[in-house]
DNA sequence: CATACGTGGTA
DNA sequence: TTACCAAGTAT
């Protein structure tokens, strides 16, 4: 608390009070008032979610940018609104076609939640989002941030965010050490913010703040030659802009490996919904031989995959063992193994429960996790289709 | 409270 | 090629 008070005197930040205002005198711009005045010269004001009230537009982008880049999130933001209009829309349609428009933005979970609160806003709110921050963030998918970007931005309401961007211009203005992770250095976060929050324009403020994470205060490259915050920044100040905030503990990421069927007549492809905990969560993959027992040859996955197809009454015609694909999550390493399975379908088309003939030409389209996409791309693509 | 949960860009 | 990182929430 010490270091706090100290970093704010020298920086020249006051807290808001009630001597403060209309004090004839001038005095120090506070911590709000410069990031209020940078972000209207220099801030971003033409982001596709802003210049709007619309509660939904507003909680849309919010739920996609949670740990995605603004950059990344855009294209997915347009397509979203275009099929989904309103919150109406977004109820009443499957969740599976919800899954569609996400796939490829990752943390799945955010989807399927988007498409719960979308259902709860319709049929227990009248169709409006609550303003109280404390309300909203009851709401599946909302948490404390969420719920306080979503408010300020869509009704004005004081609350104060705490995301990444915001982390490191605070871990670095007021020279906080340890993890942003913990709950220890989290909490003293929170109740910084919170002191912070100017008395008004606060979607000035709220936007401002992620503006200048996001560009000038950025992890990498910080730009404090033309921040406003410099001038009392203790990392600026002590040259640690490259220490804060303090990385995250570092930790190997496991391996894992699967086996997968690619089970094809060359229009058709057999795939499996995924549970909807766990990776991938509802979207469609790859049917996969548990890791816990993989195949011991190629001859013993070609006789699975002979088993397999009679399963769902195909006959297998030939078989191909296919590159093996990498793929990094968050938190594991995955080897994918695939086998290319040419088969014949018989009539009537099987497919046992949670199983489904895909189109080749829904490949594009299809709720499929990106790298199991551009497998399929490779794989069943009229021109270099193994058949 | 630590961990699960994605992906694409960047060094 | 590998490691790290970016608008967090749920459990």
């Amino acid at each position: 608390m010490r270091e706090k008070q100290t970093a704010m005197k020298e920086q020249g930040i006051q807290m808001m009070t009630e001597r403060d205002s209309g004090a004839p005198t001038a005095r120090p711009r506070s911590f709000a008032e410069q990031i209020i005045d940078w972000q209207r010269h220099l801030g971003r004001h033409d982001l596709p979610w802003q210049n709007t009230r619309d509660a939904y537009r507003i909680w849309l982008s919010e739920i996609m940018l949670q740990q995605t880049q603004v950059a990344t999130a855009i294209p997915y933001y347009t397509r979203f609104l275009e099929r989904f209009p309103d919150v109406g829309a977004l109820a009443a349609a499957p969740v599976n076609t919800v899954l569609e428009h996400w796939a490829g933005l990752g943390y799945y979970a955010r989807a399927r939640n988007l498409h719960r609160c979308a259902q709860t806003i319709v049929y227990e709110h009248g169709g409006r989002f609550p303003v109280d921050p404390t309300r909203l963030a009851a709401l599946p998918g909302i948490g404390r941030s969420t719920a306080a970007a979503i408010s300020a931005f869509a009704y004005g309401t004081r609350a104060a965010i705490l995301d990444g961007n915001v982390k490191r211009v605070l871990a670095r203005c007021f020279g906080i050490d340890g993890f942003p992770g913990t709950a220890k250095i989290e909490k003293e976060m929170w109740a910084l913010a919170e002191s912070l929050l100017p008395a008004t324009r606060i979607e000035a403020y709220t936007q401002g703040l992620m503006d200048l994470g996001a560009s000038v205060c950025s992890r990498t490259k910080p730009a404090c030659t033309i921040c406003p915050l410099a001038g009392g920044c203790i990392a600026c100040r002590d040259g640690r802009q490259q220490e804060l905030p303090t990385p995250k503990p570092k930790k190997l990421l496991p391996e894992r490996e699967t086996h997968v069927f690619i089970l094809s007549d060359g229009q058709h492809v057999l795939l499996e919904r995924r549970p909807p905990l766990g990776i991938w969560g509802g979207l469609l993959a790859l049917p996969e031989i548990g890791h816990d027992r993989p195949p011991e040859s190629l001859s013993a996955w070609n006789e699975a995959a002979a088993a397999f197809a009679g399963r769902h009454n195909a006959q297998l015609l030939r078989t191909r063992e296919l590159p093996p694909l990498r793929h990094t999550f968050s938190h594991f390493h995955l080897t994918i193994r695939a086998l290319y399975c040419a088969i014949e379908r018989q009539m009537p088309s099987a497919a046992e429960s949670g199983r489904e003939w895909l189109p080749c030409d829904a490949i594009g389209t299809a709720a499929l996790p990106p790298p199991l996409r551009r497998l399929l791309q490779a794989a069943l693509t009229p021109d270099n289709s193994p058949n």
